[in-house]
DNA sequence: TGACAATGTCACCGTACGGTTGCATTATTG
DNA sequence: CAATAATGCAACCGTACGGTGACATTGTCA
């Protein structure tokens, strides 16, 4: 599955912990996190610290790809992120 | 490329800007952030917020995947990873 | 060579991230 | 049903994240 936003991720994270029968402090544990880091990582909060993010990925079975896209987004001229992320700035998620 | 670690990722950001032939102030303007966050990201320093690295992700032409691995995790015992945790938390990067 | 761009680092500093604790609200199991 | 576990949220608060600005270094091009 593609990633396009923290809570797409946080919900990924979530099913997997369920389905693995963890419970969000013993996810925590493993991760080295707290129990409020868990719920706003699975909430889709910002949620900083990325190299917690990985392991908790890594922890529920998920393994996290980055790949190029074969078309070239210097051609796409961006004005579309642009506008999007001018809008993230005003209204933030 | 499977992503281990906030360094991982932050090289292979840095490698695609530089093919893109965009600058650390140009990403930084499409991210939204400042280009003091961009050099931490290609730093793999631990660089917050989730959305800003999947949006510098994209910027670049980098797709960010989640996949499930196939074998389960829950029968693996997470022994090795515990330790790997417990070092991190003492000696973390 | 000089002028300029790009990068990395530093100091300062505000803020929001995240740990802790406690409590309310649901599942879940006996 | 009662008892327990699991989850979500709220409050408090320390700290480190990240923005700003300045500077040194390095790379690039005339």
């Amino acid at each position: 599955m593609k990633i396009r936003s923290a809570r797409e991720i946080g919900h990924l994270i979530r099913d997997s912990r369920k389905r693995l029968g963890l419970t969000q402090a013993q996810l925590a544990a493993r991760v080295g996190a707290s129990r409020k880091w868990i719920i706003d990582l699975e909430a889709g909060r910002r949620t900083s610290d990325l190299r917690l993010v990985l392991r908790a990925a890594n922890a529920v079975g998920l393994d996290v790809h980055a790949t190029e896209r074969t078309r070239d987004p210097a051609h796409e001229g961006f004005s579309i992120d642009d506008v999007l992320i001018e809008a993230a700035r005003r209204a933030p998620e």
